[in-house]
DNA sequence: TAAAATTTTATCGATTTTATAAAAATCATC
DNA sequence: GATGATTTTTATAAAATCGATAAAATTTTA
């Protein structure tokens, strides 16, 4: 994940310190320091900028035209919102500029970067699936099952589930990507739960009881305790 | 995880309260109240810290100069600063010679945990490769059979055998990497079970019975007897 | 060949890990 | 705000593994 970034942010400290942590990750960072120059360099490198991330609060020209000439420009691209105050995260929603996540000031650069990936996975995936399965409902099949995301709907031998709750579908998705592959259960507290959140390895335990329960009503055992290790998918026995 | 933790700060009532919070983690806390103090005690304890939160704003000498010297002391050691809320200026300076990431204040317990949990976290993930994504179903493969450490899978001669334990599955990785080597008892205990475990010969003996047993059901002797040496891996023959 | 040393095998209590259920906390919706 | 659904935590039971020991088998050596 090589990303190049593009931020927009008045505030030197805060771009020079996020440079530094971008850096170690290997993503490229350009700063605009106010909303003229953020909308210039954009137009001039429009489509090359895999992120974008902007202050609500700009000298010349205000975060939210600016998101608003952006998004004119690139309808798609990630933009990410940073504000001083909850009440004006509520604004940037309200106003349906179109950002695809906000970020409150104080940010730590982990949870920025962790948002920036998190943002950057889904779009990832949603660019994968929309090749992969033009023509299908499904966004996933495997010898038992077939998951649709957009209806967070699961069929398993034939029959439907719909009352997963969206921890236990998130759970199953993602296991379901890799089948036999084990997972840790710290892997799925951030791949499930994200980066930013620390629970107990017992929740996953409590999610994964639950799920089996739902699923092995219907149909086989799809999810095999890894004893030490995690719990895999595979449902091509039994 | 129980860490062991190294607090600079100078201010005790800080000191105190997250010392309360860390034990009912048990976590090992160490304190020094001033620059000077923190690398004479990291100094003598160099390499025994999990982790070190450090004050930008400390007396005898400043914070910027203490993650410096402890730097070079320990250029991996996970480093977070804690900061006032307004000195950004502090901020971009603390984080240019590598903290790991800073914690704005005032701060309360449950927020520097859940950043030190994090923080260690991906430390620990980037140590380890079992659970990363791998380029190919198998991590190795020798004449008789493959290993996928993502899989925790064994295929010996087309058959897979995916029940061993942890202990099984570790001790087999180890010497199929380096087929026909000879590993001693003593080496085996070291590469599997770890340095600081201090433990039987007869263990390991108990472990290859075990893993023998498992494997040669299927397959042909691949884990042979050096008399008086050790054990070795080599499927080449039988 | 007999004795000594080493390896293999079998067994078992202690420990670690997982499953389950239920309580507590959180979140979302009206 | 109250209510119900969801999520998280906690407690305990159940299961599996671990590590030590000792006995049996094998190999070495004297």
């Amino acid at each position: 994940m090589a990303l190049n970034i593009l931020m927009v942010e008045d505030d030197d400290s805060v771009a020079e310190m996020m440079g530094m942590f971008f850096k170690k990750e290997g993503w490229q960072l350009q700063v605009a320091r106010d909303g003229v120059e953020a909308v210039d360099v954009f137009k001039k490198h429009v489509g090359e900028y895999d992120l974008v991330t902007l202050d609500l609060n700009l000298p010349k020209k205000d975060g939210i035209q600016v998101a608003k000439e952006i998004r004119e420009l690139s309808p798609k691209v990630p933009l990410i919102m940073l504000t001083a105050r909850d009440s004006e995260s509520d604004q940037v929603l309200g106003l349906g500029i179109g950002a695809d996540d906000y970020v409150t000031k104080p940010f730590s650069p982990i949870a920025l970067i962790a948002r920036i990936k998190a943002l950057h996975r889904r779009v990832e995936m949603a660019h994968d699936t929309a090749q992969a399965t033009p023509h299908s409902d499904y966004d996933l099949t495997t010898s038992h099952l077939k998951i649709s995301k957009s209806r967070r709907e699961v069929v398993i031998d034939g029959q439907s589930i719909t009352n997963l709750t969206p921890k236990e579908f998130d759970l199953l998705y993602t296991m379901a990507q890799k089948p036999k592959q084990v997972f840790s259960r710290e892997k799925l507290l951030e791949l499930v739960w994200g980066y930013e959140y620390y629970g107990e390895d017992r929740t996953v335990d409590a999610h994964i009881k639950k799920l089996r329960q739902k699923l092995e009503q219907k149909g086989p055992q799809v999810i095999q305790t890894v004893w030490g290790i995690g719990y895999k998918f595979d449902d091509t026995q039994g």
